[in-house]
DNA sequence: TTGGGTTCGTTTCGATGTTAGTAATTAAAG
DNA sequence: CTTTAATTACTAACATCGAAACGAACCCAA
C-alpha cells in the first residue's frame, strides 16, 4: 500500500468540472457513498447483459445465486444476504414463484415463517448463468490484476467485515425538517413544470 | 499493503450458512457487486436519518451537493456525476423544480439542452447539511481510522479512476431468453401466488 | 386464558431504477 | 438543400427502494 496520493479534487470528474465554484466547498470528504455505488454500477454493466439475456433481474438473479449456495433460506436471511429490504423481497419472491423460479412453502411448526428453494427450473438456469458470469469474472481480473483485486478485497474485509468500532452518529438539530419540502403537488393534479 | 489473508469462503456469512450445500459452488469468485452494495449501504445507513430530517432524498441530495460544487450544470452532466439514468433524473428534477431546490431553463442556441441550478431555498439547504454531513463524515474516519480510509480511496481509484485495459464481455449463447420467464400473468389479473 | 408485546411477512404509497421508445432539435451526408 | 444521423431530454411501463403501517401467528405473563 501506500502508493502515491493522487490529485483528488477534480479527479474523476470530466473536463467540465473545472468551472469557477460559486460556492465554498463546503465537504471536504468525497462522496464515498457514490464511490460505492460507481464502482457496483461499473462491473454491474458487464454483468447486466447476462442476466437480461435470460430474463432475470438483478435482485433475482442475486437470490437466484444465494440459494444455489444455501439451498433453504427463510426471507428475513435472504433480506440480509441479497441487501433487499423485507418489503421488496416480498414482491420479488411472489414474482419468481410465479416464474417459477423459486418455491414458498410455510413452516409447519410456525405458521408465520416461510422457506423458499429453488425449483428445478431455478437450478437449471443457474447452471446456464453460473459459466458465463464465472467467465465475466476472469474478464474483469485479467483487466485488472489479480493483485490489485485482491488489495480491493482485502480493504473492503478490513473495513465492513472485520471488527470494529461501532460509527456513532451526528445528532440533528430541531426544527430542521421545516427547511425542506412545501407539500409538493400531487402528480395528475397540476402538469409538471417544464424548464422555462 | 499485502495482509494476512483471511478465509473467505464463509466470512461475512452468518451461522446458518454452514449447513450443507445441494449444489457445487458454481462460481468461484466472491460477489463483488453485492460487497459494493453492502458497502454502500453501511455507510448510507449513517447519513440517510440527515437527508431524512431535512425532507430529501438520497439522489436529491447527490443533485443538490453537486450543484453545490458546480454550480451550472446541464442533464447529462448530471447523470453523468451523481450515477442517476436519465429517465430518472427526469422526475427527480422535475420534482426538485416544484419544490423550489433548483431552477431550470433552456439554452437559447439549442433548444434540446436545459441547464440547471441551485435555488436560493437549494444553497439554503445545502448550507444547513453540509456541516452534518461532514461531522458525519468525521465520525466515520474515527470509527475506521485514517489510515484505513486512505486504504479505501485508493484502492477504490486504482480500480475505477486510473487508467487500465478494457474489460472484454463474454459473448451469451443464442437461445438464452427462451430459458426464463413464461410470460407471467399481469398484476391483477391473477392474485399472487402464496406460499403453500 | 386472555390481553399485551413481539416476530414475520406483507401491503401501501411515493420516489427511483431499468428498459424501451419518442419528440424536438441539431449536425452531417448526399 | 434535402435526407439521414446523432443528440438531448423526455414519457411510458414495470420492478425495486424506502418508510410506514397492518395483520396474522407466536410468546408470555397476569
Amino acid at each position: 500500500m501506500m502508493r502515491a496520493t493522487i490529485p483528488v479534487q477534480i479527479k474523476n470528474l470530466p473536463a467540465f468540472a473545472t468551472k469557477t465554484q460559486s460556492v465554498m466547498r463546503s465537504i471536504s470528504h468525497r462522496n464515498l457513498p457514490q464511490l460505492f455505488l460507481k464502482a457496483r454500477e461499473e462491473l454491474m454493466r458487464h454483468f447486466r447483459p447476462i442476466l437480461n439475456h435470460f430474463g432475470l433481474t438483478e435482485q433475482q438473479w442475486r437470490i437466484l445465486r444465494t440459494l444455489s449456495e444455501q439451498d433453504r433460506l427463510e426471507p428475513w436471511e435472504i433480506c440480509e444476504i441479497c441487501q433487499i429490504l423485507s418489503p421488496s423481497l416480498a414482491g420479488v419472491l411472489s414474482r419468481m414463484d410465479d416464474m417459477g423460479l423459486v418455491i414458498r412453502q410455510r413452516v409447519p411448526e410456525d405458521q408465520r415463517r416461510v422457506i423458499v428453494q429453488l425449483s428445478a427450473r431455478g437450478e437449471k438456469i443457474v447452471v446456464a448463468i453460473s459459466p458465463l458470469v464465472e467467465a465475466q469474472y476472469k474478464l474483469i481480473e485479467k483487466a485488472l490484476g489479480r493483485e490489485l483485486l485482491a488489495d480491493l478485497y482485502d480493504v473492503l474485509d478490513r473495513v465492513f467485515v472485520e471488527p470494529r468500532p461501532p460509527i456513532a452518529r451526528v445528532e440533528l438539530p430541531e426544527a430542521g425538517a421545516s427547511a425542506a419540502a412545501p407539500a409538493r403537488a400531487k402528480a395528475g393534479t397540476k402538469p409538471r413544470k417544464k424548464p422555462s
